[in-house]
DNA sequence: AACCATTTGCTGTATAAGCAACAAATGGCC
DNA sequence: GGCCATTTGTTGCTTATACAGCAAATGGTT
């Protein structure tokens, strides 16, 4: 499972991606053969199993490298710090995550709509809220487990969200109205004081 | 020398091909090195070693696969018959080769061009004359002898000229002028009588 | 000339990819 | 049900590619 370095493997998986979303597009998830994927990426059909069990393990693989790219492109402490929620920080960091996505969007189409309902979201969000166990401070403004559990929920979804517009919005607009989600979060839903009063 | 099917091997000369016509627009032929075309076709430099020579020799290889395709597409003695030039079919075997053509602008450009004064296009012009020794009939309109040394760099002169002009002309129209050439030599350049009275 | 970095051929070894073959399974279709 | 084509995993074997290392050649600079 360590990086792989030889050109062989990165021309071999390249093909392979590329053909298997074309052919996603093409014929649908379902109806895609290992033959399918083999013909498209020009690579025999046994290369295909050197690599990967079948197609859902490849999807699942294409995710967890997708989820990766996207984490490594983020740093939510820097934002998500003891008392304050930072939006300067925030707008640049999901900046560069849009710049990850906007590389493949297709796959993180796939990955976020999950039309064939394997898990793909799921295991995007668990990526993600691995990542802010990880990474995020043992005191945070908001309630911690509450946020572990809500942040990667959002983030998705705004992915999503800015997917099926044709990544028309930019990473500022979207920062702005999810800081403005996040401070009403904390103010009203998540303060003390109104959690005491319900 | 026979004819390769391991997708590996395919991919690989795929790979370099590709990789140096486009060096020869960035920085010109005699600048590339081995190094820049094993870096830009994402192989190993020693995998470059398995197929080529040099950079020579893989252009050497290159111009004689180009003309091999062009060939492949053509049968002159359909229209170079024993007493006529028929232009109709002559029309058509242009448009096949221009087509050939078409697909790799920037490689026939430069075996025509020959910029670094290689013998590409003498390289050319003998393969050319070599399919003609093979397929044209032992009776021709024109003094057979003549004909395999001047249809070649007529040939290869007009693909040069419809390159240079980013292939405007239709097939039609070039061999509508050619086949006025054609007819033009045998009259009044060739035919027996004036010959005689030089 | 002397120096230095780059390129060049060429080596040995390791390994990914190709390929053919096979039985088992899958999935229409009559 | 039975038939047939396709797909699927898996196998053993071959081969092209990767990769590191080397000495020699090259080419530019001072």
């Amino acid at each position: 499972m360590s990086h792989q370095t030889d050109l062989r493997v990165i021309k071999t998986n390249d093909a392979i991606h590329t053909a298997f979303l074309s052919l996603i597009d093409q014929k649908g998830f379902e109806n895609i053969t290992i033959n399918d994927i083999a013909q498209t990426a020009k690579i025999n059909r046994s290369t295909f199993y050197l690599h990967y069990v079948d197609k859902y393990d490849l999807l699942k693989q294409m995710t967890a490298v997708g989820m990766t790219k996207i984490i490594a492109a983020m740093a939510p402490e820097l934002y998500f710090s003891k008392n304050t929620f930072k939006e300067a920080a925030f707008t640049d960091d999901l900046g560069q995550a849009l710049k990850v996505v906007a590389n493949e969007p297709r796959l993180y189409a796939f990955i976020l709509n999950d039309p064939n309902h394997l898990g793909l979201r799921q295991q995007a969000e668990d990526a993600l809220q691995q990542h802010l166990i990880e990474c995020l401070p043992q005191k945070t403004a908001v309630e911690r487990d509450l946020l572990l559990n809500i942040v990667p929920a959002v983030y998705l979804s705004v992915i999503r969200w800015w997917l099926a517009n044709d990544m028309r919005y930019s990473s500022t607009f979207l920062a702005h109205e999810l800081a403005k989600f996040f401070k009403l979060g904390s103010r009203s839903l998540m303060s003390p004081e109104s959690h005491m009063n319900v």
